[in-house]
DNA sequence: AAACCATGCAACCGCCCAGCT
DNA sequence: GAGCTGGGCGGTTGCATGGTT
């Protein structure tokens, strides 16, 4: 059974209020009320709207206090925070930000709160894209940097592109990123899956990247059976020692994962290394004062990316471990970005694929907001009023924010 | 300068729900 | 309890504007 429409709509106007409507309305309503229907208003008023017409009007655009355009800072943080906890429920989201209409949230949340944050997600998932490419250009280029730099920015919105997956991958993660985040404000222990992307599902991105920099750091870049870039890079900074050390090590995992599957902490492709193994010989190389840089680099990368997956027990000691590990990548690009490192990676005549990894890194500094954004960034952004921090309360809690739902009280656009 | 495109925003549509008869 | 009605809401549309080609 249908209903009956709330006006005629045959004599009503639609489109764009004109000011002299606006004016009519705002008088009325100011002198009058809304009479508590606002079906009747318009006759009342004397203008050809909809009932619903007019009360969107003065809830969005009349009514005293309404605030357009301008958002701060901090009602973004907060606009996604309740985006992540409820989802769009605007006018619960809309009577905690005073001035603000439901209409006014959707819009701005749909034309850019959402793109800024899918922009970011987009940026990481080129930057996979790169490192898919880098990684596989460096078999058969001498000259990787160039690949890197003649790289579109948009090619992972080509829909035939093969990357296409990591976008679809992407938009099922972000769902569950959302999800989990709202899993730890509504029970902390939830906190420590979230914060260790071991945990997370494998397509995450920076673990992708991380299983790729390791696969790129074992193997040799002209896919021959020379020395892999950790080895050169030992040799490029006249260790020879090391480099032999790393042969025989590199032997001894190769001859542990093929006898004993059980040494296997990771089986990416062909790349099977034990944990304990590529520890010790990126300790080794470590100890470096020329090569700390890159070689802890590769050791964060390799401590992440090898924690094994575990549940509930031992989560919180691994979201420690990642803790630690981003804020020591974060430290070290930062040294790169100064500049301080170049020195370790600078072009040599003898080794110039040298060079070819100090552009990898450089890419890496660029894309390195990515690592703080997907580990952190909601966190360490958000005001401390709104905390994310699941030891403190809920944000629910903190701020109230839910004070008047229910009630129905502050639904929809207002107080009025 | 004109056509095209992307973006932002106001407004509409249709569904759901609660209250009333 | 069923039907009706108005209020409220989220999703969608269409237009205006600004930027790009």
């Amino acid at each position: 059974m249908g209903r009956a429409p709330c006006c005629d709509k045959e004599n009503v106007k639609k489109g764009p209020w004109s000011p002299e409507e606006d004016a009519t309305l705002k008088a009325y309503i100011e002198k009058y009320g809304t009479g508590g229907n606002w079906i009747a208003l318009p006759q009342k008023v004397g203008l050809k709207r909809c009932g619903k017409s007019c009360r969107l009007r003065w809830l969005n655009y009349l009514r005293p206090n309404i605030k357009h355009g301008g958002f701060t800072e901090e009602e973004d943080n907060i606009i996604c925070s309740l985006y992540i906890s409820i989802g769009s429920r605007w006018s619960i989201i809309a009577a905690q930000l005073p001035g603000r209409t439901d209409n006014d949230i959707k819009n701005y949340w749909n034309t850019r709160l959402k793109k800024k944050l899918l922009g970011r997600r987009k940026h990481s998932i080129n930057e996979n894209t790169v490192m898919n490419r880098f990684s596989s250009s460096r078999t058969s280029q001498l000259n990787p940097a160039r690949d890197l730099n003649t790289a579109s920015p948009d090619d992972d919105d080509d829909s035939s592109s093969p990357y296409n997956s990591h976008a679809l991958s992407n938009s099922a993660l972000e769902r569950l990123q959302l999800h989990m985040q709202l899993q730890t404000l509504q029970n902390p222990l939830f906190s420590s899956f979230y914060n260790n992307p071991a945990l997370w599902p494998k397509i995450h991105p920076l673990r992708e990247k991380m299983i790729q920099s390791l696969h790129l750091l074992n193997q040799n870049p002209n896919n021959t059976n020379g020395p892999s870039l950790i080895q050169q890079l030992a040799l490029a900074n006249g260790s020879q020692q090391r480099a032999e050390d790393i042969e025989r090590n590199k032997a001894d995992i190769y001859e542990l994962t093929s006898t004993n599957p059980n040494n296997v902490s990771l089986q990416h492709d062909s790349l099977k290394i034990t944990a304990s193994k590529i520890e010790e010989l990126v300790n080794s190389l470590s100890t470096s004062s020329d090569g700390s840089v890159s070689f802890n680099y590769a050791k964060n990368l390799i401590d992440t990316a090898l924690i094994p997956e575990v549940d509930g027990a031992e989560a919180m000691s691994y979201a420690n471990a990642f803790d630690g590990a981003t804020s020591n990548i974060q430290a070290e690009l930062d040294d790169m970005g100064n500049n301080k490192a170049a020195n370790h990676f600078a072009p040599r005549e003898d080794h110039p694929n040298t060079s070819a990894e100090f552009d990898y890194f450089k890419e890496m500094n660029g894309c390195k907001d990515n690592i703080l954004w997907w580990s952190s960034e909601l966190d360490t952004k958000l005001p401390s009023a709104i905390s994310w921090d699941p030891v403190n309360n809920s944000v629910f809690q903190n701020e109230g924010l839910f004070q008047d739902y229910g009630s129905g009280a502050t639904c929809g656009s207002g107080q009025y």
